[in-house]
DNA sequence: CATTGGTTTTACAAATACGTGACAGTGCCA
DNA sequence: TGGCACTGTCACGTATTTGTAAAACCAATG
């Protein structure tokens, strides 16, 4: 059963935002929405979503800054604008602040709906893990595919499915920063969030596999305030 | 230095071709063309690409056929159609055949710029990305995502995540004033105001970072009463 | 129903990013 | 030239985040 979509919709017309929420909710999406930019930031803190809806006017912060605010944050989410101005400079503009897709008002909600597809879709790609066997970390080996790791005297230590789908999260994003909602959302399921210092007890056995001095670390280091980095050469 | 990145671009219209290849390689991406479907899977065939532009509208095998042959065969590669009808059922069913985006002639050519860059950015991965999301500064460079600084003797120095987003604020707005206000709304949050001389002492690191004479900023201007300024080329 | 291995929680210690206030420097306009 | 307002710089305190280990939980297994 694959965990529905999440999209934020920001709309200040209740008609139009009442009428796309219920499109995209027949289509299978799970849809939270604002109709200003302020709650749309606030709502953006607190979950995390595979799409994100703009309109660009819309009340306290306009959907350009928004856009900009989360790209700041986070730039993996695509946005999409819908905007009433149709010139192509206006479009340009949108696109430059970071946007995916630019639609403009009105707009057939078929071709909404097909492109909150091709953007969805988009996004899941980077989210699963593809085929990784073994990777080497200094003179140590992890096997994904059974579950174990081999030692450099040669005996063989057994992974948890836990550490394993974490080790290979920050391996194939390793010399980048991946998130703790990140962590969070590929390797626990989204919705069973464990709530604190779990994550960290991972990292912690990790550290004692592999680093030879576990408090200066070479390979998992920690980025403050956003989540853990895997570096190796 | 990343390699290149490819696109097949196929149209019949020759004028319209030469426009497109020739901004297209002004934007630093090796261009491959073909003038009909049948030339265009023929090459396909034999290279690899990271984006395919096809107008729908072409000899032999049209458009449409030509990409859902490549679905056929590789459903990564994200294709772009290109035609001159504009309705939104056409949008759809262009849509509808596996397109990534879809843009009606006469388009602005720089809107179809970002498009493409969008598409082709969505496509990359591992070190490619990385380049992308870095920024040079004399010597130095910035990596945005792994939140770290490359100093010309090519040690590397963590940055916080503070750091890294008034970097990108800035960097992002380069050549223009940013006031301390906006500065404050986007880094901070919009109803958190740290009081004085906060962001002064960020800036003064970036100095120590980056500028050869601190005194005489090159790249980190303030811009008396309003706020700082980041130049650069 | 006792055991086991994996995972999460609790509780506390350690580290550190960054906000603060004091003061020195600097540019600006009268 | 003097006075004022803003910026540069630094050292220090602290709130927040992370490290760590042990204890609690929990589902599976025999």
């Amino acid at each position: 059963m694959p965990a529905k979509q999440r999209i934020l919709l920001v709309e200040d017309e209740l008609h139009l935002l009442d009428a796309i929420k219920l499109n995209l909710e027949l289509e299978g999406y799970k849809v939270s929405t604002a109709t200003d930019g302020k709650k749309a930031l606030k709502i953006f803190k607190e979950e995390r979503f595979n799409l994100i809806i703009l309109d660009v006017m819309i009340p306290e912060i306009d959907g350009f800054q928004v856009a900009e605010t989360i790209r700041l944050e986070n730039s993996e989410v695509p946005i999409m604008f819908l905007t009433a101005k149709n010139t192509s400079e206006d479009r340009v503009a949108g696109l430059k602040k970071g946007a995916d897709d630019y639609l403009t008002k009105p707009f057939n909600l078929e071709e909404l709906i097909l492109r909150v597809g091709i953007l969805v879709k988009r996004s899941l790609k980077g989210d699963d893990l593809k085929e990784l066997q073994s990777y080497r970390i200094g003179d140590k080996t992890i096997y994904f595919n059974s579950f174990e790791l081999k030692k450099d005297d040669g005996t063989m230590v057994a992974l948890t499915k836990k550490e394993t789908m974490l080790l290979k999260l920050l391996i194939e994003r390793k010399n980048e920063a991946v998130s703790r909602e990140q962590i969070l959302e590929t390797v626990w399921n989204y919705d069973v969030y464990p709530s604190t210092r779990t994550i960290d007890n991972f990292i912690l056995t990790f550290r004692k596999y592999f680093e030879p001095d576990q408090k200066n670390p070479t390979y998992f280091h920690s980025i403050r305030g956003v989540g853990y980095k895997f570096m190796d050469s």
